[in-house]
DNA sequence: GATAAAAATTCAACTAGTTTAATAAATCAA
DNA sequence: TTGATTTATTAAACTAGTTGAATTTTTATC
């Protein structure tokens, strides 16, 4: 199991010794994805946080008219996973799948419990990973609110430029909460004015 | 100092021993808001982290165009605050100022910290209390993306209806992301359809 | 309790974003 | 490579939600 880039991610923020670390490396599980397979579907129930070595996920609902609204995507050095249902054992709303063949490492419920028991440290790991969640969201509700879909867009480009070279368009307007056909035409207009087009 | 709730708030969490309490207690401050009073304004790095004993604060920004957003209340039991601008100590883009008389009990950047090193098990009710406030968030995120206005009224009603008394329908608007007019004529529609006043 | 200020309502004109549908372009499977 | 499927584009009709402006109701203040 290649799990230089987790122990590397954990690094930032917490030391572990050689024995910590091993006991950690016990408790995890990888798991490859091909393309377009379901890490999770709706009605189950999330077993797992997943963290991400290779590769992109997104999780995202179907509602009741078939649309699909993306709530993350997940790449490189992100955990993804339905925390609720992974915190209350109950059904999930969500769907997660692979937009390209991906790796991940996988911590389960029970195990990540041991963890927290017998390497406490770990509790500081994850306060410091869903505070920063926890910002970045409240800055996606922020803008949200106070911003334009073509203001939305702007920004998602410039804050994400490698993400969405690795989406499709679909996918971005699922995002920020638009129709592809309006995205197309906010490309247009943009394209019109920077002369730029947005991908090659 | 009437720190019950907030010791009963983190007994739901973690068990503190008298000396444990004792140390928390010391590293608090108390502080009261008379209605409108500030406790933070644009520009102003966030010192404290404040839990709300007894009364009403709202966290919002003013856009460009003048308009208020509001990102979250804060009633009884809630911790409120601008966390980026605490943990990076840079200027906050938030405002949070008292829709009611407030008491609230504050800790500091530095207390903080020196509580995280002191009685690590804070750093188990902290990782709880993002993880929840993680979740909540990315519902809210998932319902702004999958509903329409005046769903997400229905559902801010249902949700929080004891919070709604307190509040005005500028108020609501705000936080919901629409007009305070367009919000009178879905309340209208509702009177109309149900024959029940959302308010007496 | 009177007066001023803020919040809520109503209506009509407007616009950001949707829908439908048809076509073109890109990706996929064999 | 081809045919099939998905994605992106364009345009026109449409609608959810906004804007502005006038009126009423509620709340605050002295």
């Amino acid at each position: 199991m290649e799990a230089t880039l987790l122990l590397s991610h954990i690094g930032r923020h917490i030391q572990l010794d050689s024995e910590e670390t091993a006991l950690f490396l016990s408790l995890l599980q990888p798991k490859t994805l091909k393309r377009k397979a379901f890490l999770l579907t709706q009605g189950e129930i999330c077993h797992a946080e997943h963290f991400i070595l290779k590769g992109c996920l997104r999780v995202y609902t179907i509602d009741d008219n078939g649309f699909e609204h993306i709530v993350m995507f997940g790449v490189e050095e992100w955990w993804v996973g339905d925390l609720y249902s992974f915190l209350t054992q109950t059904p999930s709303q969500y769907f997660i799948d692979a937009l390209e063949d991906t790796e991940i490492l996988q911590i389960s419920r029970q195990n990540l419990d041991k963890l927290y028991q017998q390497v406490p440290k770990f509790e500081r790991f994850f306060r410091i990973l869903f505070q920063n969640a926890f910002i970045a969201q409240q800055q996606r509700i922020q803008q949200n609110l106070s911003n334009t879909a073509e203001m939305r867009y702007q920004d998602f480009i410039t804050r994400y430029p490698q993400l969405e070279q690795r989406l499709s368009q679909k996918q971005v307007a699922a995002y920020l909460g638009i129709t592809p056909v309006f995205l197309s035409m906010l490309r247009k207009k943009r394209t019109q004015k920077t002369g730029k087009p947005s991908k090659q």
